[in-house]
DNA sequence: TAATCATATGAACAATCACTCATATGATGT
DNA sequence: ACATCATATGAGTGATTGTTCATATGATTA
């Protein structure tokens, strides 16, 4: 939040680059959706919940359990799930049963997951 | 962090489904290191740093200029991303240059800019 | 229509985090 | 050696966030 302080010297910012750069970036509103969409998954309670509902649709109660965690707790995650559209869910009498609303989840987590694994094998193996 | 209370009635945790998660979910140090990594993406800054750096090497007079924001901020959320080690950076002169050293990051963000379109589409024009 | 069950929600609190300010480091040129 | 430039880092702070506790809602059953 800050502005025309520049930061070193007048050589030194590449505008070349800068302006390549800009041209090809995301939006502003987009850079705020993306980061919002990634603030979901940032949480070790979500991407749980995520996971599982990855094959199965669950219930609430199913999640606690699976979760080791109380009722309050997983409602509150599924809320922002709900309001994000990552979830859809379904009433069946008094049960409540959530799935996932999004092709693209899984892909994510999967690409993530890879490069953790090639980050272990870098890491591990060759040294 | 709970325990020993059961969530709802004994009929209702579906523990086939349960079981049939646990068998496929990640393992609970792969939840640690998904979410970890999330989290980078996570917030608008460190975003904006990742997809700048995706075509373009870059140093960090540059990113104050593309982010307007002051250098010592940006250099603690560069930290974060070094440590990380989804970014690399070498050397030359007084300047360290940046740069992404990681294949699935730009695939990771463009599924997510995916599913974003596709919300978008769905909300927008069909309603 | 009470009572109960499964889930949702509001308020409060502790922990985390991104930024700022001040200062340190490490390379360059004089 | 010294001053300067580009970047890094530590401490402090306000804002955000995940969990808990208490309570509300909405469907079922007696």
């Amino acid at each position: 939040m800050e502005e025309d302080k520049l930061v070193c010297s007048e050589k030194c910012p590449h505008f070349n680059k800068i302006n390549k750069v800009k041209e090809r970036e995301p939006k502003a509103d987009e850079y705020l959706k993306l980061s919002n969409m990634f603030k979901l998954f940032a949480d070790e309670t979500r991407l749980k919940i995520i996971c599982s509902l990855l094959k199965e649709e669950l219930c609430v109660c199913d999640l606690c359990e699976l979760l080791n965690l109380n009722q309050s707790a997983v409602s509150h995650q599924l809320q922002l799930l709900r309001n994000s559209k990552l979830v859809k869910f379904r009433r069946e009498g008094k049960q409540i049963f959530y799935s996932l609303d999004d092709e693209h989840v899984e892909l994510i987590i999967q690409m993530a997951l890879d490069h953790i694994v090639e980050e272990e094998e870098k890491n591990g193996k060759l040294l």
